[in-house]
DNA sequence: GTCTATACTCTGATAGAC
DNA sequence: GTCTATCAGAGTATAGAC
């Protein structure tokens, strides 16, 4: 995708990708041009294609990125506890913070994955996958230990609760009414005590 | 917007918005061109530009119709019945079905508005906030009446459960493995499990 | 109201000197 | 590695005949 493999040090890769990053999300892919992301970056068109032969490399490259982050931050998140209650929230609760914490990279993997055709779209979609798989198996272990509530489809779970974190790109404000704190605990106590066998509801409060 | 107010026969704006917003939601807005509007409209480009002068007033427009039928789409669910907790439920339904029943002019007023700049913009918002008024005034209500804890944030509440409901216009396939239905069925079962004050918990399963 | 033909701008990408 | 200069094509919008 890049011109060479190893990729040049990541200092500079990086500094390429956070602007970029930030007028995807300012502009979106399409209104972003490769000249805009150049001058942002200090470099003249030319260099900047030296890095990146085509403007959706960049994009995927960024992408890879932020899926990374997103998959290291909940793995981080979920190893300090082997209570798979205390985990899902953990886990939720590292979602949120690298989703809104000003991180544009993961803004764009979340709507701009609609920019991509074909094969590059076909890695990200299995790179999706592959995160959300850490959490079907979170949710599973949830449900086979007996803490959540038989007729709770897991699957579905997971989709209405990422979803529900993964929209709050789209209304959060840093320094707004909410903290990110507030935002987790709220979505916690609605979810778990939708969610947990009543005789275990007592272990929601964590 | 457009050239003549007021609009021309319904029928013919209709069949514009109804194919532009297909291409739209397939290839993105910025993607689409005017061309290809008007060539799946059978149209000639000029004859399409006596319609709406810019690419820009299609989606304003489009926009314009699909929140009006999301406006009453739950007005309609609601009217049936008096009682505020049906009424939530039918409303979370109805916003499921306009969202995920093939309406691509929905689907784009979701994933578009990122398009839009300036006036036509704020416009946009203001039409989200008039839609989401009608949830804070149920949801409101609900609290008012004891029904749900008063620990439970109503603001929140909305934007989380607006926000599990719009994601799932990213994953949902017609005829995959859930029915609407089922789905809203699933998100009722939570979210009610979720807020309502212990004694009512018997008049969840509506 | 509709069509043809076109103006004008900007895009992503490239070639090749340095 | 970086820069200048430029390409070919696509984009929206328009003018004016019918």
């Amino acid at each position: 995708m890049t011109r060479h493999e190893p990729l040049r040090a990541d200092t500079d890769r990086e500094r390429v990708l956070f602007t970029a990053a930030r007028l995807f999300r300012e502009y979106g892919f399409d209104k972003t041009t490769v000249r805009q992301i150049a001058e942002a970056c200090d470099l003249l068109p030319g260099s900047l294609h030296y890095r990146y032969r085509a403007k959706e490399d960049i994009l995927v490259d960024m992408m890879r990125v932020a899926i990374e982050k997103t998959i290291h931050g909940i793995t981080e998140a979920t190893t300090g506890t082997e209570d798979p209650l205390q985990q899902v929230r953990a886990a939720l609760q590292a979602h949120i913070e690298v989703l809104l914490s000003g991180d544009d990279m993961t803004y764009v993997l979340l709507f701009e994955w609609r920019s991509l055709r074909g094969a590059a779209r076909k890695e990200m979609i299995r790179e999706r996958d592959r995160y959300e798989r850490c959490w079907a198996t979170m949710l599973e272990a949830l449900k086979e230990q007996g803490l959540i509530r038989q007729d709770v489809d897991t699957h579905l779970l997971r989709l209405i609760g990422l979803g529900a974190i993964n929209w709050m790109a789209t209304w959060y404000k840093k320094g707004g009414k909410y903290s990110l704190e507030e935002i987790g605990e709220s979505l916690w106590s609605i979810i778990s005590r939708g969610i947990l066998v009543p005789t275990h509801a007592d272990m929601r409060k964590i």
